[in-house]
DNA sequence: GCCGCCGTGCCAGCTACCTGACACGATCCC
DNA sequence: GGGATCGTGTCAGGTAGCTGGCACGGCGGC
């Protein structure tokens, strides 16, 4: 899910320089980027024309890290798509806060309730600057309504979402911490290291902070991972998914 | 979700009773009530088209109490839809078990690891001798890539399943169990009542028996449920409703 | 370079949940 | 009607995780 693989950084210095290639063509590399991200490839590949549909449609958003970019209860009017940077999503405050889940470059959200209608049940606040693109709700359905190979894409997606969550309530249910925490250690790894406050994990596990302390330096004496300020570098990963049930 | 308003028991009958209307009305019917239960009726119906070919793909099976429809590990190779009856998803055995959905008519499953190629990840145990509609790879893969608005209503069915999982992990995340419980007493009742076992229940939450046991029969000192052999009657759900956060 | 903030490390007491085991009651099937 | 099976009720001991609080050390802004 996470397409972290995506050097992120090349097309955020395109978007800089917008001189090179001018504004239309930019508006297709930035659908064709999208188009990579949703979905697979294999069944049903985007035609020059979803491209440009697409292309005519989104917008470009910028957030400075710890901005909120939608509020849980606000209403779904389209579609988000992260760029780059990375977006928290969670519910709650304080000792009671949750993070559902944080997402990174290419990840889409705000199309499951702006297709039910229904409020966005979680808040998203901006671990990082993060510039976001947004698809506003007419032109989403205008795409899904017109474009079948765009609607078959879009259903690859939010089923590959459903399996995830699906996994992660499977990893959750009758494990141990010390399993859930090797299982959500390996699955937020970016390049071999967790870039996330002990905090936020610990909040992602509905646990508190200490009793996640308590395992990470246990794993940390047992040479699994090196635990530094703000991240977690993962050094022995064959373990760790052993560990994970 | 769980359709469960769709009075099985009349076409349970009309299934038996081949005469009343010949194979090719039943048929329709049998699409018919497929296509209302994926996704919502709002956007973009069913032509008759649409339902004439969901029709002629569609094959019915009945498993009895006790008896497996698929395995985890096995390869998804086409869609099921449980037409009347319960079908409890579960992973592992023993005190390892987990169940990960409890499915009753109406349900859709199948689809997700079909579109992905993956294996399944759970094991369907009929809870009670059940119907299943099956609907073949091909078939629906040629449902959606021909027809839009198949797959269109079909993205809304796999949004739902997915805004229930999400919802799932946030009541999960940091709730006491007491609440977890409500919670899910509130979720999976069936007319004011829930249709489980005790075991179930608790491997749904990924806790043991006793634990569940113990809270259970503190809500029915204060009056708020019933506890029966194989069954839990919600007497006071609005204070239930209050207990689930 | 200093200060304030945020993140980490850790403790002591408490509670809640787990383990596993056993007795009893319902239900089903013969 | 009797036995096998499955579900419920309960207990006692052990332990894992919570509460909340405090000290320390990076890190960034001034």
């Amino acid at each position: 899910m996470e397409l972290s693989k995506q050097p992120a950084e090349t097309l955020q210095r395109s978007i800089r320089l917008l001189g090179g290639g001018g504004p239309a063509e930019l508006a297709i590399r930035q659908a064709a980027w999208v188009a990579r991200c949703v979905g697979h490839g294999d069944a049903a590949p985007f035609t020059p024309e979803d491209l440009s549909a697409l292309a005519a449609s989104l917008r470009t958003t910028t957030f400075e890290r710890g901005s909120v970019v939608f509020r849980a209860g606000d209403e779904a009017d389209g579609v988000w798509i992260v760029r780059s940077g990375r977006l928290e999503l969670s519910v709650g405050a304080g000792s009671k806060r949750a993070v559902v889940h944080v997402i990174g470059p290419g990840a889409v959200d705000g199309d499951i309730q702006y297709l039910l209608g229904m409020p966005l049940p979680y808040t998203a606040h901006a671990l990082a600057d993060t510039t976001v693109l947004y698809l506003d709700g007419e032109s989403f359905e205008g795409l899904l309504g017109k474009r079948l190979s765009i609607a078959r894409r879009w259903l690859t997606s939010v089923a590959m979402r459903l399996a995830e969550s699906q996994e992660r309530i499977i990893g959750m249910l009758g494990r141990s911490l010390t399993e859930q925490i090797a299982r959500i250690l390996l699955e937020e790894a970016v390049d071999g290291a967790v870039p996330l406050p002990q905090r936020t994990l610990a909040a992602m596990l509905g646990v508190q902070r200490p009793s996640l302390n308590k395992t990470l330096k246990e794993f940390e004496r047992n040479g699994l991972i090196k635990v530094r300020y703000g991240a977690i570098d993962l050094l022995d990963i064959d373990r760790l998914t052993a560990m994970s049930g």
